[in-house]
RNA sequence: GGCGCCGUACCCAAGUGGUAAGGGAGCAGUCUGCAAAACUGCGAUGCAGCGGUUCGAACCCGCUCGGCGCCUCCA
């Protein structure tokens, strides 16, 4: 049984659906200005991993993540640009699927953006007007906090302490200085569409309210996205929603930590933040790792908890995930196994299935299951060394895969962490780096070859040789028992 | 001023009342022509500090110290 921690409710809930089979969860998405960051790749991982995680737990999950396409910061970045705010989101956008593809982020259900919901907002807005939850000023129109009597609910705050804390300028115009914006009249060359109040563009939070509704219904199971959201962008799109349909807006409300560096919140403002590509185009080894590393240490924090980034961080994720595909690679070779050895690793899997739940199903507790893979881990190379035949180990790395989906880790075929030189070619390399290998696999092998004749013939130094000259490529050899090598770039 | 989070070994990190998971790094050993991997062993008598409650506390309560977040766009 899963539980969540529900920041509605201050606690752990267990989680019930809806429907019995399906769960409907809606996650808030970026603003497409610019490139995301490690925060933002968090976030849609910790997503990733919950939508994955139902889904092993045999739910169907309708799962919903927005793009905010229209908002003050794209304008003012495409006037910066001199560029169309379409070709500012256009651009962003496929840069965001690309950093997702890399991180091995699945799809969403849908992706909505905001300028395709422009009827569903004016319609949203118009409900909220005729209930008496808003009002129009000179072609904006405010939500007036005062009337939604539960306004603070989700971010436990009352409208009298957020009032002492304002730091930002009253607008005279408002009912109360908490009013926010649900549509806003354009001033000359902004993004534009017409509405009962003239010419305008959506408010900064109404878009999520009509795009979940439009795509989960009035009532649906997880609401999701980034701590930072839950004020004021979450409250007020519980305040719209709710008092819009009068019925309950998201059952679940789930929120992920920060990541930080140096203890310090990473953020545009402080410039000290990294993005997804970036931290690709600086990383030593090849794609399909780095993206597993992320992933391995962005999940070794639970997602409720802050998390600081550095190199060596990285360094260790990388090091814990090289012991599995070591692992992998030997789970690849044929061998011999006895009845004690495959009942043996039988009940290991079995236990580690449990106890992986048991993690899982605590809070998404990520830390707990990937313990729980380590000890899978060693418990297998323990068996290994006692012998284990060639289908014990296709079960047990089909195991790997299939817990490993959950977390979106365990998938390649070989851990190829030197970067081969078909990708280096595209990709800008520190030079003080190893240098990237320009040989073939059957280059590879041939080398091997001889390096097998040269040992049987204890032709010690022609073999040295060789392991030497493929070291200094960054291909690293393995030699087993019966004479013949395994290699890793 | 209001609301909230965090402080566990060299580093990362679980554990929220029953006597400190796991990983990384390190050291020693086994195996090996060498190496790598793997395996074995070592590693916090203590969980920021001080008091209190309890048969029993890292976990509950109080105070203190230190770090951080939100209240403004922000994953």
């Amino acid at each position: 049984m899963l539980k969540l921690f529900n920041t509605l409710t201050g606690r752990q809930e267990v989680f019930e659906p809806i429907e019995p089979q399906n769960v409907r969860m809606y996650v808030c998405g970026v603003t497409v200005y610019d490139y995301c960051h490690i925060g933002h790749a968090r976030s849609a991982l910790v997503f990733d991993v919950l939508r994955r995680y139902l889904e092993y737990s045999d739910y169907a999950v309708t799962f919903v993540k927005n793009f905010t396409d229209v908002d003050d910061k794209i304008i003012k970045r495409a006037n910066e640009q001199g560029v169309s705010c379409d070709a500012v989101t256009a651009k962003y956008i496929q840069a965001y699927h690309e950093d997702m593809g890399k991180l091995g982020i699945r799809a969403p259900t849908e992706e909505p953006k905001a300028t395709e919901h422009i009827a569903d907002i004016v319609r949203l807005t118009e409900r909220l007007i005729t209930k008496g939850f808003a009002y129009v000023v000179d072609g904006d129109v405010y939500f007036e906090v005062s009337k939604y009597p539960d306004y603070g609910r989700l971010s436990k705050r009352r409208l009298e302490d957020l009032q002492a804390g304002a730091r930002v300028d009253v607008d005279e115009r408002k009912h109360h200085p908490m009013d926010f914006a649900l549509w806003k009249s354009s001033k000359p060359g902004e993004p534009a569409w017409e509405s009962p109040w003239g010419p305008g563009r959506p408010g900064w939070h109404i878009e999520c309210s009509a795009m979940s509704i439009r795509h989960l219904g009035d009532t649906f199971d997880i609401h999701g996205g980034g701590m930072d959201l839950i004020f004021p962008h979450h409250e007020n799109e519980i305040a719209q929603s709710c008092g819009a349909t009068g019925k309950e807006f998201a059952r679940y409300w789930v929120h992920n930590g920060f990541v930080q560096i140096n203890k310090e919140k990473m953020s545009k403002s402080l410039g000290n933040f990294f993005t997804i590509r970036e931290i690709f185009e600086k990383s030593e080894w090849s794609e399909a790792v780095t993206g597993e590393v992320l992933r391995y240490f962005l999940l070794s924090t639970h997602y409720h908890g802050p998390l600081d980034f550095s190199d060596q961080a990285l360094k260790e994720a990388k090091n814990a995930l090289n012991g599995f595909y070591d692992l992998f690679a030997r789970l690849g070779e044929t061998g011999q196994g006895s009845p004690e050895t495959d009942y043996s690793l039988q009940f290991s899997i079995g236990f580690t299935q449990e106890m992986f739940r048991k993690g899982m199903n605590d809070d998404l507790n990520t830390s707990v299951a990937l313990a729980e893979l380590q000890q899978l881990k060693s418990s297998i190379n323990k068996l290994l060394g006692q012998g284990l035949s060639t289908e014990a180990r296709r079960v047990a790395r089909e195991e790997f895969r299939s817990l490993g989906n959950c977390l979106g880790l365990f998938q390649l075929d070989r851990w190829q962490f030197v970067v081969p030189v078909s990708e280096s070619l595209l990709v800008n390399i520190d030079e003080t780096t190893a240098v990237p290998s320009t040989l073939t696999d059957t280059d590879i092998e041939l080398l091997l070859e001889e390096r097998k004749k040269a040992r049987s013939q204890k032709d010690f130094q022609r073999a040295d040789e060789i392991r030497k000259s493929l070291a200094n490529q960054g291909i690293i050899i393995e030699d087993k028992p019966d004479g013949t090598a395994r290699w890793k770039r």
